[in-house]
DNA sequence: TTGTATGCGTTATCAT
DNA sequence: ATGATAACGCATACAA
């Protein structure tokens, strides 16, 4: 293993001179840095981030959290995870995956990543005593990533009305939750800005759930209505139910999800839908925390990240 | 933060008897032990991980390797991956992932849990310096946990004849991997114990692929033929083109899944599927590869994990 | 069996 | 601007 101290014999200089071209590099003249670097390439030298953790009292390790319980390892989180993954392994750290939210203080991680926060969580928040940024719209706050919800479901709307389905229907998680408000809002204020009258339903984030409410309601439901919904999940359950009833997709009715994850290429026929860069979020993420706590907690704001459409199968 | 000093203060002992009672407790009278123990619960000591890697030259980091190339955030890998968070937590280890192969050296991490290996990939293993272990079947010495392949396509099958399907088909993975073989010979073993004949079909993983299999060779499946496929994904493009085709599921034909993971339950009607324990196996590599790395590279050996028969609505 | 001294690789502090 | 020293928390080697 290369040290400080080889690279400091390579270059005939002290080992502060080398550190200091790492850390601080406008304080060595360009000569002395030049011949550093030079040493440094030479014999590919690498600090040892533990020996930096040690003296810097951290760990280099943040937790990844997810608090909702429903099924934590479907593909919309770990395209999140993947993403926060790659933004850590630029600044070398690594991360603890933590599903169990009473164990969340167990390990000595820098920092927090946490994902699935309901409104009954942020008591918990409060109490943290590391840095942490939040995936997921909240308005009490907290740093936090999210898509931008009304920018997502307004493009799904004027999609639809663009593609001349004469109804538009949103059905949306029955969640009290920000990002299911500004969904609803996208979808209403569109709506409205053409005077037309907005309609809701809305069930659990479940494709049954869905199936189960087209199968209850499908008489009220007329022809060239379009359904824009809060997820992928639940426009699946819509599309499958339908099918059942003998009416077809894409047209008689339409159907758009929100997500873009797996479940719309897996979904026959596929689905036009928002996609979130999930992915890309992730990245941001762990920048914004590893700034954070670089700055030992600075707020790093707000960032909204706006979806696109996707035009495919479930619409005309 | 409590440190070593601060608990051999407390119990008035050197700094040294704390270390070796975490360490070598067998080296300290009981006497001294528990006046130490003690010192620890009342400080609520902790020892600190990174000063503890450094020492040891190590990380306190391994690395989880992607080496498949299809889309990596697939629940199949992320219930290993928890699983396999899991059982590095006990032993304080955080992780990185790493889907690129030219970076898997890049870290320092002390050891690697590699999945998605093929042929190919083996060369590369030899050129590791770090220990390795393997998710997934191999003849080549390597240390690896999988399923018992061969026992799930055997429960398969014989659960395919006790509910009187009359031919059984085997859809199998077109890839020259040993986990294939196994699924295969699991098949044709029953098989054969039972004087029938085997017939085998094999496809790429995808549903579409076992679609298109499905649409062409339609006719030649006669009625109560059920399907023993290698993947979920495969029992899901079959049922689906089977019912393109107005065959009914599970009376005319049986289809029997192999994973249990996330597909199976989306499928309509749900999935009669030989179910791994993806995430047990997942926490057992991590104990494998933390001890491999504690013992300097020791073998750790081959486990295979019995799985389990899930019945459902794909099968009468 | 227990304690002392030393070092792991890095950085902050203070002196030059 | 550069260097010597001490310190982070722990464990190994050696001494008592």
């Amino acid at each position: 293993m290369v040290t400080l101290s080889d690279v400091a014999k390579e270059a005939n200089v002290s080992k502060m001179t080398v550190s200091r071209v790492i850390n601080h590099p406008e304080q060595v003249t360009p000569e002395l840095k030049k011949l550093v670097i030079q040493a440094m390439e030479e014999l590919d030298y690498h600090p040892n981030s533990v020996a930096q953790a040690l003296v810097n009292n951290r760990s280099n390790v943040v937790e990844f959290v997810t608090l909702e319980d429903i099924d934590t390892t479907e593909p919309y989180y770990m395209n999140l995870l993947f993403g926060f993954a790659k933004g850590l392994a630029k600044k070398q750290y690594a991360l603890q995956l933590v599903t169990d939210r009473t164990k969340i203080e167990q390990s000595n991680a820098d920092g927090y990543l946490i994902t699935g926060a309901r409104n009954g969580d942020y008591e918990l928040f409060d109490q943290l005593k590391k840095p942490f940024v939040l995936f997921g719209e909240n308005h009490r706050g907290f740093d936090f990533v999210d898509t931008d919800n009304k920018a997502g479901t307004r493009m799904a709307t004027e999609y639809a009305l663009s593609r001349l389905y004469k109804h538009i229907i949103f059905v949306g998680i029955d969640l009290k939750e920000p990002f299911e408000y500004s969904r609803e809002a996208g979808y209403i204020n569109t709506l409205q800005k053409r005077q037309l009258i907005p309609q809701i339903y809305r069930v659990s984030n479940h494709s049954h759930s869905a199936q189960s409410l087209i199968k209850k309601m499908y008489q009220d439901f007329k022809k060239d209505t379009c359904f824009v919904c809060a997820s992928d999940r639940i426009a699946v359950g819509i599309i499958r139910e339908l099918e059942n009833q003998g009416a077809k997709v894409p047209d008689d009715f339409g159907v758009i999800g929100f997500d873009g994850v797996f479940l719309d290429q897996v979904s026959s026929p596929k689905l036009t839908t928002i996609r979130q860069s999930i992915f890309k979020m992730g990245d941001l993420l762990a920048g914004m925390l590893l700034q954070k706590i670089a700055q030992s907690g600075s707020p790093q704001g707000e960032v909204l990240i706006e979806p696109t459409l996707v035009r495919r199968g479930s619409t005309r």
